[in-house]
DNA sequence: GGCTTTACTTGACAACGCGAACAAATAACC
DNA sequence: GGTTATTTGTTCGCGTTGTCAAGTAAAGCC
């Protein structure tokens, strides 16, 4: 099930190492010459041509001839970059009543997208609808090169199993060997949250950072790490549980019986639930509040001013850990941040270590089929890496 | 600077990427026969006959060929294992007002120690008492490989310079160009809890596991963590600040004005003062205070009951964020832990994520020397892999 | 005493990437 | 306007590294 480098069928580009890196590099780091990425890979420039001629006579690489950088002495640079449009993935995410899906290439730009209700949570049916949007999505004629499927739950792309999945009610089930099996596409797992770092370390914020961390804000609260270049799977696949750090011991109470847990300040649904109860206005939504708090309103300012504060101290609290070069903040309620942003950036103050240097932050929009766009890119990484 | 692989002084031996791995193999896992270390390296068996035949000439490896293992089908397997002997490092671990320096083979066994008052931290002084140390440490006519130096601030061991020391006030020291020019022997700088991380990552609790934290109490508390193998070094070197990571918003301060945090509950310094002050006896050392709670003093009993919950909490925050597969709790005052093992199994279990399995624990005895072993094994870690 | 199994060694060979030499394409300089 | 400097990219030969296949070694099994 290795992802296929050819031309024609009966000449495949044999992938070594070597070649996987050079095509990495310039996937990430958009174009470059030739001597460049033999700068970066500390690779001779003789290495190069003999590297990337296989790739560009299969049409994987391009020579965008075109552009003409700032004039400079010596020979112009030929930059090389990824033709894109070369293969393409669909990502899913699934949720406990719905499946989102996307179409992507390989530079994880979104070229179609589909959803199915969820009706239940049985094996099959469950199938039934991946296969239906696999099969939406793919256009005749251009197979798809892989399948990325993420939920919330402990999974890992090594591993075609899912562990457990709370939402769905699933533990030990091999999903990924039976889409595979359904759809005939290389199918690949992991946690909704670590797919979404993916996305940033290949094609966002995170691109020249050997680390950094992700924290999303929405439904829950959720982390991805990337330390050295590597996104982090801990044992089985959890790791970034940061949903119910404990902010202080008074505070509002979550579904689990933890008082002042990050989750209970910070997560959307108690956002809108503190605010709805207290002013007895259960039609609120979400946006509706943030809405009251950008106009003053004094319930809904405190509530947004404590949910800053408490997304502000779990950010201190991964810095203080793991001393990421960067965090980025993203997830379906990103956009409080607009509303919060000073207690935020208080409270991330207050509770950074005194001896860290401050850390840098920056909110990255969230778009509404980004969790799929994560699977999609979970399995690129994952097939082109380790395949 | 390259550490030096020779028998004679006229036939160095040339160490490849692939010895190099082979060494440090059979350095951290123990005697192996060459078919083990192949697997385990993913190599033929016929490159292990050629990567290990200068290394066993050269005497850095042995043919262990005494031992024999339960008898087994097929011809027996010929042990190799590295002649620890062949190599010394120097660790010293700098403290405000004084030094501990300690001399290792390379497996990281003691073998001789030392220390120095430091009456104060200007750059001369401290440089004097180090190449003392050194001096007292040396055999005459074995010189060192390395030497390590380990301190509470940050710094890394790719960098000769210590970036923030608060304890012993500097800030931008060139320490390990100073210390290599008048000592004459390589020189690596690290913060002293991830020395200790890979005193444990390579001859502790952590062979076998790629990835896990160190927790440490003592004066304050600290974090190391490996992850994939790899010892995790942040945004120039700080990582692991859990000192004042809040427990609770209602308990005691801390120096720096935190209510609550882990330090002012779990510290060795704050349990001493809590129970010392409170039932007027100032006299009382850290250990009667282990000793009080030990018999069921009332208030040394809550103290100790709150400490060890307060790092319970700590060892389940790292646990939820990055997901290790072994905890291993260490430090000055470890052995707090048998007096106050209940209360921190608890709080372990009710804040780790209700989604993760619970982590594993290895309490870890702490012997007075360790510091300057972890600088010992710093040097020789980054010495070994990087040069 | 063969047979099987596993460990290790040997030598031929393939591949990977480097160095050196060279061609190409530009700016800078006189 | 020609020469020089500079940088990119290519070609070719070579050394290094590690694999493969075949063979040797040393045990237990029957």
């Amino acid at each position: 099930m290795a992802l296929v480098f050819s031309h024609t069928a009966t000449d495949p580009v044999r992938l070594t190492d070597a070649m996987r890196s050079v095509f990495v590099e310039l996937l990430v780091h958009g174009p470059l010459s030739r001597a460049e990425v033999a700068r970066r890979l500390a690779l001779s420039p003789s290495a190069l041509t003999k590297l990337t001629r296989p790739l560009i006579e299969a049409g994987y690489l391009l020579e965008a001839s075109g552009e003409e950088g700032p004039a400079t002495v010596g020979r112009p640079s030929q930059p090389l970059q990824v033709d894109a449009s070369r293969m393409s993935f669909a990502g899913i995410k699934l949720t406990a009543d719905e499946l989102f899906a996307v179409r992507t290439d390989l530079a994880a730009t979104v070229q179609a997208e589909t959803s199915r209700p969820l009706a239940g949570h049985d094996i099959d049916h469950v199938l039934g609808r991946i296969t239906e949007a696999v099969e939406e999505l793919t256009v005749p004629g251009r197979p798809l090169s892989g399948v990325g499927i993420s939920l919330a739950g402990t999974a890992t792309p090594t591993d075609p199993v899912v562990h457990t999945s709370p939402f769905l009610g699933w533990s030990q089930l091999p999903l990924a060997e039976l889409v595979e099996r359904a759809v005939g596409v290389p199918t690949v797992l992991d946690n909704d949250v670590r797919a979404l770092t993916a996305v940033q370390q290949w094609f966002g914020e995170g691109v020249g950072h050997s680390s950094f961390a992700l924290v999303t804000v929405g439904a829950g609260l959720g982390c991805g790490l990337v330390v050295g270049d590597r996104l982090v799977t801990g044992q089985s696949g959890a790791t970034g549980l940061i949903g119910h750090l404990q902010i202080d011991d008074r505070g509002p109470l979550c579904e689990r019986g933890h008082r002042g847990c990050a989750r209970a300040y910070a997560s959307s649904p108690s956002i809108r639930r503190s605010i709805a109860t207290t002013i007895d206005r259960p039609d609120l939504t979400f946006d509706d509040c943030l809405a009251l708090a950008a106009d003053g309103h004094p319930v809904a300012r405190r509530v947004l001013d404590e949910a800053g504060a408490a997304l502000g101290q779990v950010v201190a609290t991964v810095a203080n850990l793991t001393g990421p070069e960067l965090v980025v903040l993203s997830g379906e309620s990103v956009h409080m941040y607009d509303v919060c942003a000073q207690a935020f950036h208080t409270a991330l103050a207050a509770h950074t270590h005194w001896t860290a240097r401050p850390v840098r932050v920056a909110v990255k929009p969230f778009a509404f089929n980004e969790w799929a766009r994560g699977a999609a890119v979970t399995a690129l990484q994952h097939l082109l890496l380790h395949r």
